[in-house]
DNA sequence: ACCGATCCTGTACCAAGGTATGAGGATGCC
DNA sequence: GGCATCCTCATACCTTGGTACAGGATCGGT
């Protein structure tokens, strides 16, 4: 699957010379002229970048740019601008914007900052592939056997969870054993970076250690 | 202990009314005309920020900025300039500047940038100094013991890890012990998170589980 | 030559983890 | 009612982890 390029500019003429260019490097180019068009066709799933005019008819780009997080779109954006100033370029910089773009820019410049713009996407998917995966495993644990692998996390002994919990100790061994076989975790090792990685903590256990 | 503002300008009235501003302010101020100053002068274990201008006489305040983290030096930046360009700005906001301010500013610019660039110098502090205890700790440990250690966090058995080490079993059990203790680590998980943070990774295991 | 640290091993014992079998009660859904 | 899921527990057995005690070997520094 070939990666995607989201162009928004509200100038015809600029979006078909970017898609030609684009085009001619073997990337799938999505042309918008409003950012409701990019924001249908934003699909979280594909390995994108969006190509920002800041002048968007009456919209201001980079608010749109700092409406993304919002909507919880974390997208690569290039920012580009007929007639940027410093403190719009800072704006669009400390937002996260991969580059900010003077018109008229060599197209090197472009495409190098596509290249970084699509290599930190690719970061993104496959982060949140792994985080998927967990927390599909995740999702199959019952209650209980969270709740006892939170605990196993933070590192009580089983006994202690036994106490904690008003439970006997077989008991709390099979919720174990069964959190363990769901998460499909070789180890207890394995178990806590699993656990860490979904942010997982259990209640009213301090910093690091038992009790 | 107050936090420190590094203060690196060729100009020296410039010097002097930010000088003036900051210690009113209650921050505690170094004047630097040169870059070799300033280097001689920073404190990584005090909680600061660097000012900086682009005009060093011959220098480029940006490269300054640029040959810090090839230095190990990472001081939040906050870049002014009398006559910036956009490049110039996107220049410094790519190496992580937390500001581009250009002069004339308002005071209150300035303040709010050495807010945010203390701030994040503080999350540095905090995590540099667990992550130096850490060290401190993993430093006792003997070859051996660390070895055992990386295999432990792998999610190996003893079993395994002896036979991979060619060893008994009771001599890898005390080497985990003696390696738990020195890491006073009250848990197999906290070693985990330990070795985890301080990137330790056991040579020829793959992804995640044991062998 | 002596000391200390490191590394390795044997034996023995106890604590803890893990599993299997069997079973009872509570809940909720079709 | 029948069924599935979840939660719980009892008993029994085996594996693994952890430690204490005792000893031997190597190596580098004093």
């Amino acid at each position: 699957m070939t990666a995607r390029v989201h162009i928004l500019d509200d100038d015809a003429d600029v979006r078909d010379a970017l898609d030609s260019l684009l085009r001619a490097e073997a990337f799938e180019v999505m042309l918008h002229d409003t950012h409701e068009a990019f924001l249908d066709a934003y699909d979280e799933a594909r390995n994108c970048c969006l190509l920002l005019d800041v002048r968007l008819g009456d919209v201001d780009g980079l608010d749109v740019q700092a409406a993304l997080p919002g909507r919880g779109i974390d997208v690569p954006v290039i920012v580009m601008t007929g007639h940027g100033d410093v403190p719009m370029a800072v704006r669009g910089m400390k937002a996260g914007a991969i580059d900010f773009l003077s018109k008229p820019f060599p197209d090197d410049a472009l495409l190098g900052a596509i290249d970084r713009a699509l290599a930190r996407d690719c970061a993104r998917l496959a982060a949140s592939a792994e985080r998927t995966a967990l927390q599909g495993r995740y999702a199959l644990l019952t209650p209980r056997e969270r709740e006892v692998a939170g605990l196993v996390v933070a590192g009580l002994m089983n006994k202690q969870i036994a106490g904690r919990l008003g439970l006997e100790l077989v008991t709390v061994k099979i919720h174990r054993g069964q959190a363990m076989r769901k998460m499909e975790a070789q180890s207890l090792a394995d178990l806590v970076r699993m656990l860490e990685r979904l942010g997982v903590r259990a209640t009213g256990i301090s910093r690091y250690g038992a009790d």
